[in-house]
Parts: structure tokens; sequence; C-alpha cells
DNA sequence: ATGAACTCTGTAGTAGCTACAGGGTCAAGG
DNA sequence: CCTTGACCCTGTAGCTACTACAGAGTTCAT
């Protein structure tokens, strides 16, 4: 009861309020970027709003793509006191950076795999050009122009 | 010598020749894509023309993105003899929505941490907009369009 | 026969969780 | 007060697709 009139919660509240499953939270504490959070008399976890907050946080960059090492040093920097916010747009840059990589990346594949697809007849046959073009090597798709 | 006569190879050749590490050639033996090879008296993996082939296949098939568990599924196509072009037809344009869905959320991560990025100075200021951003919570992302 | 280069098996590590098993805790109702 | 059901605890193992060893054995030319 105690627990509502400081406005805190058990892990499982915390859980529905965030979307982030109960084992995730543990692992997320595991690994250290969340906090260890005070206990009950009977070892259960007690979180607050800013728990809350920091989960939001983790969650909704990892929605966004970062990576856990790339958000612990975003928290770092948060933690640390000493943000700046050039620091915070080089990582964001960067990692828009990656994003647009693999973005191409998948872009070429679905090229070459539309390629592919046009060529088959989707009959009955048994003879299939995609079969036939992956088993040809790979100078096929170092040809692809980027 | 006899290894040269009959055109065969050990490990080592086939990953220089196919660009897959001899660690991954025995995982994907470990695993079942690769067939168990004959071997030497010495107990050394003896590799053939269709060693090649099928591993290039492999090989090619994870370029383009699909997972082991499709390429399975494409080999079992092949070995069962019983290939039909539409089944492969099928798996690809199946595997080409799932790069395309993946391109869609890059894309929309994307537009989201431009936004954030545009609306940071890059000062050395402590107040930072993207840090705001990421501790709003999820409505912010949920109201992106697609 | 020796030595360099190669190969063998088996295990453990990577990312980011997820899914249990086998217990303990909490709070409400009888 | 006691039970009951919902919740929570720890610890371990699993997932994907490899990669990286250690410590031993093989191959082949000299």
């Amino acid at each position: 009861m105690n627990r509502l009139l400081f406005r805190t919660t058990t892990i499982g509240a915390l859980s529905k309020r965030t979307g982030v499953k109960i084992e995730t939270i543990r692992y997320y504490e595991h690994i250290g970027i969340m906090p260890n959070p005070p206990r009950t008399e009977g070892g259960q976890r007690i979180y607050s709003e800013s728990h809350t907050k920091r989960l939001t946080f983790i969650c909704r960059s990892r929605e966004l793509g970062f990576s856990i090492d790339e958000i612990r040093s975003l928290l770092k920097l948060v933690d640390g006191g000493e943000i700046t916010c050039g620091e915070v747009l080089d990582k964001t840059l960067g990692h828009i950076e990656d994003i647009q990589k693999k973005i191409a990346d998948l872009q070429r594949m679905e090229r070459v795999l539309q390629e592919m697809a046009s060529k088959c007849s989707g009959n009955d046959v048994p003879e299939c050009p995609i079969l036939e073009a992956l088993s040809l090597g790979v100078q096929a798709i170092g040809d692809i122009p980027t």
C-alpha cells in the first residue's frame, strides 16, 4: 500500500506501462543500463518515476535502432551530467549513416531479387532461373551498381 | 596428390575459392546444409565440384538476405528433385516482402532521427532536444506516418 | 626425419533478448 | 489467521549466424 502513496510500482506494472517485457527489464538491469532498484523486504523490485523515464528512453532508442552499446554511451553522457548537445548530435548522425548503409544494402538485395523473380515463370517446370542465378556465383552480384 | 587428379580440394582451398571462412563451412556442415564430405585417411575433409557449387549457392543466398532456414527449404526443393519454379518464386517473393518491410522500418527510423537532429544546435549546451525527444516516450514515434 | 602449413574437434563467445523451472511474496477474501 | 491466486524471484538455457580460440593431429616438400 505504501507503494502507491509514494508513486512506486512493481516490475509488472512498469512492464505494462512501457511495453517492455519483465525479463527484458531485468536483463537491462543485469547489463547495467537500468539501475538496481530498491527492493521490498521480500526482495521484489520497486520502481519510481525516474525508472520509468529511463526505461522509456532506452526503449525509444532501441526502436530507433540504437544498439545497446550506443545507448550505453548516450546514457553515460546523461549520467555524467556533462552532456553537450554536440556529442549527442555526433552519435545521432553516425547512427543515421549506419541506417543509410543498411537501407542501401537492402535496396541492392531487393533489386537483385526482383530481377531474378521477373525472369521466373512461376510454372510447374523444374528449371528455375532463380536457382540458376543463385548457383552462378558472386560475380553477378558484384556487378550490380550501387 | 590423388586429390588434384580427381579435382578435389581441401577445406582451405574451398574457403579461398568461395570466400567463406573455414569455420563457417564446418558450421554449415554441422547444421546440415552442407553434406558430410568424404575424408582422407587422416580425417581431413575432401571437397569436389558439387560441394563448391552448393556452398556458392548458400553463400549467394545469404548475401541476398535469405535466412538459414529459408535456404534450408530452398535446398530441400533442390534436393527433393521435385522443384517447381512456382515454389521458388513464392519463397523469393515472400523474402522480397520481408526486405521491403525492413527498408520501410529503417526509413521511418531515419526520418525520425533526421528530424531530431535538425532540431539540435550541436552546441556546447547541456539542453539537448534529441535527449528530450528520446525521453518523451512512445506516442511521438507512434504518430509518425508510415 | 623434420618443419611449416594446414586441418581436426570441441567449446565458448558475440547481440539482444526470450523462455522456462522451481521456488518465494503479496494482498484480498473467507 | 489462513488460504488462494496472482505476481515476483534467481538462474540457466535457448535463439541466429557465425567467429575465435585451444590443443592436438595430418600432410607434404625438403
